[in-house]
DNA sequence: GACTTTAGTCGCAGAAAGTGACTAATTCGC
DNA sequence: GCGAATTAGTCACTTTCTGCGACTAAAGTC
Protein backbone atom coordinates (compact mmCIF):
# COMPACT_ATOMS: atom_id res chain seq x y z
CA UNK A 1 0.00 0.00 0.00
CA UNK A 2 0.96 3.57 0.02
CA UNK A 3 3.66 4.98 2.18
CA UNK A 4 2.62 8.59 3.78
CA UNK A 5 5.94 8.64 5.43
CA UNK A 6 7.85 8.86 1.81
CA UNK A 7 7.54 12.33 -0.52
CA UNK A 8 3.85 12.55 -0.94
CA UNK A 9 2.82 12.26 -4.69
CA UNK A 10 1.98 16.00 -5.87
CA UNK A 11 -0.41 14.33 -8.41
CA UNK A 12 -1.96 11.58 -9.60
CA UNK A 13 -2.22 10.01 -13.19
CA UNK A 14 -5.86 8.20 -14.42
CA UNK A 15 -6.65 6.15 -16.77
CA UNK A 16 -10.36 6.18 -18.08
CA UNK A 17 -9.61 2.96 -20.38
CA UNK A 18 -12.21 2.41 -23.38
CA UNK A 19 -12.82 -0.36 -25.35
CA UNK A 20 -16.03 -1.74 -27.14
CA UNK A 21 -17.69 -5.14 -27.25
CA UNK A 22 -20.34 -5.96 -29.19
CA UNK A 23 -22.98 -3.10 -28.66
CA UNK A 24 -21.73 -1.06 -25.08
CA UNK A 25 -18.46 0.55 -24.26
CA UNK A 26 -16.79 -0.84 -21.46
CA UNK A 27 -14.16 0.58 -19.22
CA UNK A 28 -11.65 -1.02 -16.66
CA UNK A 29 -11.40 -0.41 -13.10
CA UNK A 30 -9.33 -1.67 -10.66
CA UNK A 31 -10.20 -3.51 -7.50
CA UNK A 32 -9.19 -2.25 -4.35
CA UNK A 33 -8.61 -4.06 -1.27
CA UNK A 34 -8.56 -0.52 0.81
CA UNK A 35 -10.22 2.03 -0.33
CA UNK A 36 -13.27 3.55 0.50
CA UNK A 37 -14.49 2.37 -2.82
CA UNK A 38 -14.22 -1.11 -4.24
CA UNK A 39 -13.26 0.02 -7.57
CA UNK A 40 -11.30 2.23 -8.94
CA UNK A 41 -9.91 3.91 -12.41
CA UNK A 42 -6.02 2.31 -13.07
CA UNK A 43 -4.05 5.29 -11.78
CA UNK A 44 -0.45 5.88 -10.97
CA UNK A 45 1.21 8.52 -8.83
CA UNK A 46 3.51 10.96 -10.33
CA UNK A 47 7.57 9.88 -10.95
CA UNK A 48 10.00 12.55 -11.28
CA UNK A 49 11.57 12.74 -14.64
CA UNK A 50 8.17 11.36 -15.79
CA UNK A 51 6.04 12.59 -18.15
CA UNK A 52 2.28 12.23 -18.19
CA UNK A 53 1.97 10.65 -20.96
CA UNK A 54 4.59 7.96 -20.18
CA UNK A 55 2.94 7.40 -16.52
CA UNK A 56 -0.59 6.81 -18.65
CA UNK A 57 1.23 4.42 -21.12
CA UNK A 58 2.90 2.29 -17.87
CA UNK A 59 -0.65 2.59 -16.30
CA UNK A 60 -1.91 1.27 -19.43
CA UNK A 61 0.82 -1.35 -19.50
CA UNK A 62 -0.01 -2.89 -16.03
CA UNK A 63 -3.74 -2.88 -16.61
CA UNK A 64 -3.71 -5.02 -20.27
CA UNK A 65 -0.28 -5.66 -20.91
CA UNK A 66 -0.35 -4.06 -24.03
CA UNK A 67 0.01 -0.56 -25.32
CA UNK A 68 -3.26 1.46 -26.14
CA UNK A 69 -4.18 2.28 -29.37
CA UNK A 70 -4.99 5.55 -28.42
CA UNK A 71 -4.57 7.97 -25.76
CA UNK A 72 -5.51 11.73 -25.25
CA UNK A 73 -5.21 13.73 -22.11
CA UNK A 74 -8.77 15.09 -20.65
CA UNK A 75 -7.73 17.36 -18.43
CA UNK A 76 -6.91 18.12 -14.68
CA UNK A 77 -9.02 17.31 -12.03
CA UNK A 78 -8.94 18.17 -8.19
CA UNK A 79 -11.17 20.64 -6.31
CA UNK A 80 -11.33 18.92 -3.19
CA UNK A 81 -13.11 15.78 -4.56
CA UNK A 82 -12.15 12.65 -3.03
CA UNK A 83 -9.71 10.14 -4.90
CA UNK A 84 -8.08 6.73 -3.89
CA UNK A 85 -4.44 8.37 -4.14
CA UNK A 86 -3.80 11.15 -1.51
CA UNK A 87 -3.24 13.62 -4.35
CA UNK A 88 -4.24 17.05 -4.80
CA UNK A 89 -4.38 17.06 -8.70
CA UNK A 90 -5.30 13.84 -10.93
CA UNK A 91 -4.33 14.01 -14.46
CA UNK A 92 -6.83 11.77 -16.84
CA UNK A 93 -6.20 10.27 -19.75
CA UNK A 94 -8.84 9.22 -22.36
CA UNK A 95 -7.49 5.56 -23.41
CA UNK A 96 -8.55 3.50 -26.33
CA UNK A 97 -7.81 -0.08 -27.14
CA UNK A 98 -9.19 -2.73 -29.49
CA UNK A 99 -11.40 -5.27 -27.29
CA UNK A 100 -10.35 -8.62 -29.66
CA UNK A 101 -6.75 -8.00 -28.53
CA UNK A 102 -7.10 -6.58 -24.84
CA UNK A 103 -7.49 -9.19 -22.23
CA UNK A 104 -6.97 -7.50 -18.51
CA UNK A 105 -4.41 -8.75 -15.69
CA UNK A 106 -5.87 -10.09 -12.78
CA UNK A 107 -7.73 -7.67 -10.53
CA UNK A 108 -8.92 -5.24 -13.53
CA UNK A 109 -12.43 -5.88 -14.86
CA UNK A 110 -14.84 -4.61 -17.49
CA UNK A 111 -17.74 -2.55 -16.94
CA UNK A 112 -20.94 -0.78 -18.58
CA UNK A 113 -20.39 2.79 -18.90
CA UNK A 114 -23.17 3.22 -18.68
CA UNK A 115 -23.44 0.86 -15.61
CA UNK A 116 -20.59 1.73 -13.25
CA UNK A 117 -20.04 0.55 -9.38
CA UNK A 118 -19.41 3.58 -7.45
CA UNK A 119 -16.16 4.79 -8.18
CA UNK A 120 -14.45 8.31 -6.02
CA UNK A 121 -15.88 11.40 -6.83
CA UNK A 122 -13.08 12.41 -9.12
CA UNK A 123 -12.61 9.83 -11.03
CA UNK A 124 -16.40 9.75 -11.92
CA UNK A 125 -15.99 13.08 -12.89
CA UNK A 126 -13.24 12.15 -15.45
CA UNK A 127 -15.63 9.15 -16.86
CA UNK A 128 -18.02 12.04 -17.87
CA UNK A 129 -15.34 13.98 -19.00
CA UNK A 130 -13.93 11.16 -21.09
CA UNK A 131 -17.54 10.11 -22.15
CA UNK A 132 -17.95 14.15 -23.66
CA UNK A 133 -14.67 13.74 -24.99
CA UNK A 134 -15.26 10.76 -27.31
CA UNK A 135 -18.35 12.48 -28.38
CA UNK A 136 -16.88 15.84 -29.41
CA UNK A 137 -14.30 14.55 -31.27
CA UNK A 138 -15.56 11.34 -33.07
CA UNK A 139 -15.19 13.32 -36.15
CA UNK A 140 -12.03 15.08 -35.63
CA UNK A 141 -10.22 11.81 -34.29
CA UNK A 142 -9.80 8.28 -35.39
CA UNK A 143 -11.95 6.95 -32.36
CA UNK A 144 -13.87 4.53 -34.33
CA UNK A 145 -11.08 2.87 -36.33
CA UNK A 146 -8.94 2.98 -32.42
CA UNK A 147 -11.50 0.86 -30.80
CA UNK A 148 -11.42 -1.70 -33.88
CA UNK A 149 -8.53 -4.34 -35.15
CA UNK A 150 -6.09 -3.16 -37.55
CA UNK A 151 -8.27 -4.87 -40.14
CA UNK A 152 -12.35 -4.79 -39.75
CA UNK A 153 -15.15 -5.13 -42.32
CA UNK A 154 -17.14 -1.57 -42.93
CA UNK A 155 -20.53 -3.13 -41.58
CA UNK A 156 -18.30 -3.33 -37.75
CA UNK A 157 -17.05 0.37 -38.68
CA UNK A 158 -20.68 1.05 -38.94
CA UNK A 159 -22.09 -0.50 -36.11
CA UNK A 160 -19.03 1.20 -34.33
CA UNK A 161 -20.11 4.65 -35.10
CA UNK A 162 -23.41 4.32 -34.39
CA UNK A 163 -23.06 2.66 -31.03
CA UNK A 164 -20.64 5.97 -30.38
CA UNK A 165 -23.30 8.01 -31.95
CA UNK A 166 -25.72 6.32 -30.10
CA UNK A 167 -28.02 6.18 -33.26
CA UNK A 168 -28.97 4.20 -36.70
CA UNK A 169 -26.99 4.94 -40.24
CA UNK A 170 -27.89 4.30 -43.27
CA UNK A 171 -25.57 2.19 -45.21
CA UNK A 172 -25.09 3.64 -48.40
CA UNK A 173 -24.69 7.17 -47.01
CA UNK A 174 -22.19 5.83 -44.26
CA UNK A 175 -20.15 4.32 -47.27
CA UNK A 176 -20.26 6.79 -49.60
CA UNK A 177 -18.86 9.31 -47.05
CA UNK A 178 -16.34 7.26 -45.95
CA UNK A 179 -15.33 6.87 -49.79
CA UNK A 180 -15.00 10.87 -50.01
CA UNK A 181 -12.77 11.17 -47.01
CA UNK A 182 -9.96 8.30 -47.81
CA UNK A 183 -9.89 6.76 -44.63
CA UNK A 184 -9.19 3.38 -45.77
CA UNK A 185 -7.94 1.04 -47.77
CA UNK A 186 -9.24 -2.55 -48.88
CA UNK A 187 -7.04 -5.70 -48.21
CA UNK A 188 -7.27 -8.47 -50.31
CA UNK A 189 -8.87 -10.55 -47.28
CA UNK A 190 -12.87 -11.83 -47.00
CA UNK A 191 -14.42 -12.33 -43.78
CA UNK A 192 -17.22 -15.34 -43.63
CA UNK A 193 -19.24 -14.26 -40.74
CA UNK A 194 -21.79 -17.47 -40.49
CA UNK A 195 -24.57 -16.69 -42.96
CA UNK A 196 -24.44 -13.79 -45.32
CA UNK A 197 -22.16 -12.96 -48.37
CA UNK A 198 -18.17 -12.13 -47.09
CA UNK A 199 -17.29 -9.41 -46.22
CA UNK A 200 -14.08 -7.23 -47.43
CA UNK A 201 -11.66 -6.31 -44.84
CA UNK A 202 -10.36 -2.71 -44.62
CA UNK A 203 -7.94 -0.95 -42.78
CA UNK A 204 -7.31 2.43 -41.24
CA UNK A 205 -5.04 4.31 -44.05
CA UNK A 206 -6.11 7.73 -44.59
CA UNK A 207 -4.51 8.34 -47.75
CA UNK A 208 -4.99 12.53 -49.53
CA UNK A 209 -4.89 15.71 -47.04
CA UNK A 210 -7.79 16.64 -44.88
CA UNK A 211 -10.42 17.91 -47.16
CA UNK A 212 -11.06 21.76 -46.12
CA UNK A 213 -14.57 22.33 -44.73
CA UNK A 214 -16.69 24.69 -46.66
CA UNK A 215 -18.30 27.62 -44.71
CA UNK A 216 -19.14 27.59 -41.13
CA UNK A 217 -20.74 25.53 -38.53
CA UNK A 218 -22.80 26.67 -36.08
CA UNK A 219 -23.46 23.08 -34.30
CA UNK A 220 -23.91 24.46 -30.11
CA UNK A 221 -26.51 25.26 -27.84
CA UNK A 222 -24.40 26.68 -25.54
CA UNK A 223 -24.68 29.46 -22.56
CA UNK B 1 13.75 27.55 -5.84
CA UNK B 2 11.76 24.89 -4.28
CA UNK B 3 11.35 24.28 0.02
CA UNK B 4 10.92 20.96 0.19
CA UNK B 5 9.87 21.34 4.09
CA UNK B 6 7.42 23.79 4.02
CA UNK B 7 4.26 22.87 2.09
CA UNK B 8 4.98 23.91 -1.67
CA UNK B 9 2.22 24.80 -3.73
CA UNK B 10 1.96 21.69 -6.00
CA UNK B 11 0.91 23.40 -9.15
CA UNK B 12 -0.47 26.46 -10.51
CA UNK B 13 -3.25 27.79 -12.77
CA UNK B 14 -2.48 29.39 -15.78
CA UNK B 15 -4.07 31.39 -18.23
CA UNK B 16 -4.47 32.49 -21.83
CA UNK B 17 -6.13 35.00 -22.64
CA UNK B 18 -7.38 35.85 -26.08
CA UNK B 19 -9.44 38.64 -27.31
CA UNK B 20 -9.89 39.58 -30.72
CA UNK B 21 -8.76 43.39 -32.34
CA UNK B 22 -9.81 44.19 -35.54
CA UNK B 23 -7.96 42.21 -37.41
CA UNK B 24 -5.73 39.90 -34.81
CA UNK B 25 -6.24 37.82 -31.96
CA UNK B 26 -4.14 38.94 -28.69
CA UNK B 27 -3.05 37.40 -25.79
CA UNK B 28 -2.34 39.13 -22.46
CA UNK B 29 1.31 38.56 -20.69
CA UNK B 30 2.25 39.21 -17.06
CA UNK B 31 5.31 41.63 -17.16
CA UNK B 32 7.94 39.63 -15.26
CA UNK B 33 10.83 41.44 -12.98
CA UNK B 34 12.98 38.60 -11.70
CA UNK B 35 12.60 35.61 -14.24
CA UNK B 36 14.21 34.66 -17.05
CA UNK B 37 11.39 35.36 -19.49
CA UNK B 38 10.66 38.90 -19.45
CA UNK B 39 6.98 38.02 -19.71
CA UNK B 40 4.53 35.17 -18.72
CA UNK B 41 1.21 34.00 -18.95
CA UNK B 42 -0.71 35.48 -15.59
CA UNK B 43 -0.72 32.55 -13.40
CA UNK B 44 -1.37 32.18 -9.75
CA UNK B 45 -0.12 29.41 -7.24
CA UNK B 46 -2.37 26.92 -5.51
CA UNK B 47 -4.47 27.50 -2.71
CA UNK B 48 -5.82 25.05 -0.57
CA UNK B 49 -9.77 24.95 -0.78
CA UNK B 50 -9.93 26.90 -4.33
CA UNK B 51 -10.65 25.32 -7.38
CA UNK B 52 -8.83 25.19 -10.75
CA UNK B 53 -11.99 27.52 -11.83
CA UNK B 54 -11.74 29.76 -9.07
CA UNK B 55 -8.19 30.12 -9.46
CA UNK B 56 -8.25 31.01 -12.92
CA UNK B 57 -11.04 33.14 -12.26
CA UNK B 58 -9.46 35.25 -10.07
CA UNK B 59 -6.32 35.48 -12.02
CA UNK B 60 -7.91 37.12 -14.67
CA UNK B 61 -9.79 39.46 -12.08
CA UNK B 62 -5.99 40.40 -11.15
CA UNK B 63 -5.05 40.79 -15.33
CA UNK B 64 -8.40 42.64 -16.44
CA UNK B 65 -10.30 43.82 -13.53
CA UNK B 66 -13.36 42.02 -14.49
CA UNK B 67 -14.21 38.07 -15.21
CA UNK B 68 -13.55 36.89 -18.68
CA UNK B 69 -16.61 35.60 -20.47
CA UNK B 70 -15.84 32.26 -21.44
CA UNK B 71 -13.61 29.98 -19.59
CA UNK B 72 -12.52 26.40 -20.25
CA UNK B 73 -9.62 24.06 -18.75
CA UNK B 74 -7.48 23.23 -21.90
CA UNK B 75 -5.40 20.68 -19.61
CA UNK B 76 -2.36 19.98 -17.28
CA UNK B 77 0.91 20.62 -18.08
CA UNK B 78 4.33 19.35 -16.86
CA UNK B 79 6.58 17.21 -17.75
CA UNK B 80 10.25 18.85 -16.73
CA UNK B 81 9.61 22.09 -18.87
CA UNK B 82 10.22 25.16 -17.17
CA UNK B 83 7.55 27.03 -15.53
CA UNK B 84 7.93 30.74 -13.91
CA UNK B 85 6.05 28.92 -10.62
CA UNK B 86 8.49 26.20 -8.75
CA UNK B 87 5.33 23.84 -9.53
CA UNK B 88 5.66 20.51 -10.53
CA UNK B 89 2.24 21.02 -12.66
CA UNK B 90 0.26 23.64 -14.36
CA UNK B 91 -3.13 23.58 -15.63
CA UNK B 92 -4.09 26.07 -18.01
CA UNK B 93 -7.24 28.03 -18.97
CA UNK B 94 -8.35 29.13 -21.77
CA UNK B 95 -10.57 32.43 -21.18
CA UNK B 96 -12.25 34.78 -23.42
CA UNK B 97 -12.82 38.41 -23.24
CA UNK B 98 -14.59 40.67 -25.86
CA UNK B 99 -11.73 43.18 -26.73
CA UNK B 100 -14.07 46.22 -26.26
CA UNK B 101 -14.49 46.51 -22.54
CA UNK B 102 -10.92 44.83 -21.43
CA UNK B 103 -8.49 46.95 -20.13
CA UNK B 104 -5.63 45.36 -18.46
CA UNK B 105 -3.82 45.99 -15.31
CA UNK B 106 -0.70 47.68 -15.07
CA UNK B 107 1.88 45.56 -15.90
CA UNK B 108 -0.07 43.26 -18.24
CA UNK B 109 0.06 43.39 -21.98
CA UNK B 110 -1.49 42.57 -25.05
CA UNK B 111 0.63 40.56 -27.65
CA UNK B 112 -0.39 39.24 -31.00
CA UNK B 113 -0.75 35.80 -30.90
CA UNK B 114 0.94 34.86 -34.07
CA UNK B 115 3.99 37.08 -32.65
CA UNK B 116 4.61 36.58 -28.73
CA UNK B 117 8.10 37.58 -26.93
CA UNK B 118 9.54 34.51 -25.22
CA UNK B 119 7.89 32.68 -22.51
CA UNK B 120 8.66 29.58 -20.07
CA UNK B 121 8.45 26.93 -22.19
CA UNK B 122 5.83 25.26 -20.24
CA UNK B 123 3.48 28.50 -21.00
CA UNK B 124 5.00 28.29 -24.69
CA UNK B 125 3.20 24.75 -24.95
CA UNK B 126 0.05 26.29 -23.54
CA UNK B 127 -0.56 28.86 -25.79
CA UNK B 128 -0.54 26.40 -28.68
CA UNK B 129 -2.57 23.92 -26.90
CA UNK B 130 -5.02 27.11 -26.60
CA UNK B 131 -4.78 27.90 -30.46
CA UNK B 132 -5.44 24.47 -31.17
CA UNK B 133 -8.37 24.41 -29.16
CA UNK B 134 -10.12 27.54 -30.35
CA UNK B 135 -9.82 25.91 -34.04
CA UNK B 136 -11.31 22.74 -33.09
CA UNK B 137 -14.17 23.79 -30.77
CA UNK B 138 -15.12 27.27 -32.79
CA UNK B 139 -18.20 24.98 -33.90
CA UNK B 140 -18.83 23.61 -30.82
CA UNK B 141 -18.70 26.17 -28.72
CA UNK B 142 -20.08 29.77 -28.85
CA UNK B 143 -16.14 31.56 -29.04
CA UNK B 144 -16.67 33.89 -31.53
CA UNK B 145 -19.80 35.88 -29.44
CA UNK B 146 -17.49 35.71 -26.22
CA UNK B 147 -15.18 37.64 -28.52
CA UNK B 148 -17.50 39.79 -29.38
CA UNK B 149 -19.59 42.48 -26.92
CA UNK B 150 -22.95 41.78 -26.02
CA UNK B 151 -24.28 43.09 -29.07
CA UNK B 152 -23.01 43.70 -32.58
CA UNK B 153 -23.83 43.35 -36.14
CA UNK B 154 -23.47 40.20 -38.30
CA UNK B 155 -20.90 41.79 -40.32
CA UNK B 156 -18.50 41.77 -37.43
CA UNK B 157 -19.87 38.33 -36.24
CA UNK B 158 -18.69 37.23 -39.96
CA UNK B 159 -15.48 38.95 -39.64
CA UNK B 160 -15.29 37.42 -36.57
CA UNK B 161 -15.26 33.67 -37.93
CA UNK B 162 -13.25 35.10 -41.04
CA UNK B 163 -10.48 36.04 -38.31
CA UNK B 164 -10.85 32.80 -36.26
CA UNK B 165 -10.87 30.54 -39.27
CA UNK B 166 -8.83 32.01 -41.83
CA UNK B 167 -10.38 32.01 -44.69
CA UNK B 168 -13.23 34.83 -46.24
CA UNK B 169 -16.88 33.30 -45.91
CA UNK B 170 -19.60 34.45 -48.53
CA UNK B 171 -22.13 36.85 -47.12
CA UNK B 172 -25.69 35.68 -47.71
CA UNK B 173 -24.11 31.72 -46.87
CA UNK B 174 -23.04 32.75 -43.31
CA UNK B 175 -26.16 34.35 -42.68
CA UNK B 176 -28.09 31.16 -44.18
CA UNK B 177 -25.96 29.02 -41.94
CA UNK B 178 -26.63 31.39 -38.96
CA UNK B 179 -30.45 31.43 -39.07
CA UNK B 180 -30.87 28.18 -39.36
CA UNK B 181 -28.84 27.85 -36.20
CA UNK B 182 -31.23 30.18 -34.42
CA UNK B 183 -28.09 31.66 -32.61
CA UNK B 184 -28.91 35.21 -32.51
CA UNK B 185 -31.80 37.61 -31.62
CA UNK B 186 -32.56 40.96 -33.47
CA UNK B 187 -32.19 44.02 -31.46
CA UNK B 188 -33.65 47.27 -32.07
CA UNK B 189 -30.93 49.04 -32.51
CA UNK B 190 -29.21 50.06 -35.45
CA UNK B 191 -25.64 51.00 -35.56
CA UNK B 192 -24.38 53.35 -38.74
CA UNK B 193 -20.71 53.33 -38.84
CA UNK B 194 -19.43 55.74 -41.18
CA UNK B 195 -20.52 55.14 -44.78
CA UNK B 196 -22.78 52.99 -45.86
CA UNK B 197 -26.00 51.54 -44.59
CA UNK B 198 -26.78 51.10 -41.01
CA UNK B 199 -26.50 47.97 -39.70
CA UNK B 200 -28.89 45.83 -37.08
CA UNK B 201 -27.19 44.94 -33.67
CA UNK B 202 -27.85 41.34 -32.96
CA UNK B 203 -27.40 39.74 -29.27
CA UNK B 204 -26.66 36.30 -29.06
CA UNK B 205 -29.44 33.80 -27.53
CA UNK B 206 -29.72 30.40 -28.94
CA UNK B 207 -33.24 29.51 -29.10
CA UNK B 208 -33.78 26.36 -30.54
CA UNK B 209 -32.20 22.33 -29.41
CA UNK B 210 -29.35 21.62 -31.27
CA UNK B 211 -30.21 20.74 -34.67
CA UNK B 212 -28.94 17.04 -34.99
CA UNK B 213 -26.16 16.22 -37.12
CA UNK B 214 -27.18 14.11 -40.05
CA UNK B 215 -25.00 11.24 -41.14
CA UNK B 216 -21.25 10.93 -40.22
CA UNK B 217 -18.81 13.19 -40.28
CA UNK B 218 -14.78 12.19 -41.00
CA UNK B 219 -13.17 15.16 -40.94
CA UNK B 220 -9.83 14.56 -39.51
CA UNK B 221 -6.56 13.08 -40.85
CA UNK B 222 -4.98 11.37 -37.65
CA UNK B 223 -2.23 8.80 -37.23
C1' DG C 1 -28.13 64.04 -57.85
C1' DA C 2 -24.70 60.70 -59.25
C1' DC C 3 -21.34 57.79 -57.07
C1' DT C 4 -19.48 55.02 -53.37
C1' DT C 5 -19.94 52.14 -49.47
C1' DT C 6 -21.89 48.90 -46.43
C1' DA C 7 -26.20 46.03 -45.18
C1' DG C 8 -29.25 42.68 -46.33
C1' DT C 9 -31.90 39.33 -49.59
C1' DC C 10 -33.06 36.33 -53.59
C1' DG C 11 -32.71 32.53 -56.53
C1' DC C 12 -30.25 29.38 -59.28
C1' DA C 13 -26.82 25.66 -59.99
C1' DG C 14 -24.18 22.22 -58.24
C1' DA C 15 -22.79 19.31 -54.30
C1' DA C 16 -23.92 16.48 -50.59
C1' DA C 17 -26.99 13.61 -47.91
C1' DG C 18 -31.31 10.63 -47.06
C1' DT C 19 -33.55 6.66 -48.74
C1' DG C 20 -35.44 2.47 -50.81
C1' DA C 21 -34.61 -0.84 -54.00
C1' DC C 22 -31.68 -3.52 -56.27
C1' DT C 23 -27.76 -7.29 -57.11
C1' DA C 24 -24.26 -10.56 -54.99
C1' DA C 25 -22.60 -14.24 -52.24
C1' DT C 26 -22.96 -17.03 -48.70
C1' DT C 27 -25.50 -20.48 -45.00
C1' DC C 28 -29.61 -22.96 -43.49
C1' DG C 29 -33.57 -25.95 -43.76
C1' DC C 30 -35.50 -29.46 -46.20
C1' DG D 1 -30.02 -29.71 -54.95
C1' DC D 2 -32.74 -25.73 -54.23
C1' DG D 3 -35.37 -22.08 -52.35
C1' DA D 4 -35.47 -19.01 -48.23
C1' DA D 5 -32.92 -16.24 -45.24
C1' DT D 6 -29.06 -13.36 -44.24
C1' DT D 7 -25.44 -10.20 -44.82
C1' DA D 8 -22.52 -7.32 -48.22
C1' DG D 9 -22.28 -4.00 -51.47
C1' DT D 10 -24.18 -0.66 -55.14
C1' DC D 11 -27.40 2.28 -57.71
C1' DA D 12 -30.52 5.88 -58.76
C1' DC D 13 -33.80 9.12 -57.25
C1' DT D 14 -35.15 12.81 -54.08
C1' DT D 15 -34.36 16.21 -50.76
C1' DT D 16 -31.45 19.32 -48.48
C1' DC D 17 -27.57 22.21 -48.16
C1' DT D 18 -23.98 25.39 -50.00
C1' DG D 19 -21.39 28.51 -53.19
C1' DC D 20 -22.11 32.33 -55.54
C1' DG D 21 -23.52 36.16 -58.34
C1' DA D 22 -26.84 39.57 -58.71
C1' DC D 23 -29.96 42.30 -56.82
C1' DT D 24 -32.31 46.02 -53.52
C1' DA D 25 -31.73 49.27 -49.41
C1' DA D 26 -29.90 53.02 -46.86
C1' DA D 27 -26.53 55.69 -45.58
C1' DG D 28 -22.33 59.15 -46.67
C1' DT D 29 -19.33 61.86 -50.24
C1' DC D 30 -18.59 65.19 -53.66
Amino acid sequence: MRDRTARTPSFSVDLVLVTATRNELVILLARNSSERERWSLPWRSSQTGETFEMAATKAAQEALGEAPSWMEQIGAFGDGKRHPSEADVSVAYLALAPHETASPRAGYTWFQLTDLPPISPRQRAMVDAATRNIQSRLDQAPIAFRLLPATFTLSELQQMYELLLGKRLHKASFRRALQAAWLVEPTDEWRSEGRGRPAQLFRYLPKKRRRLHRGVRFDFLYP
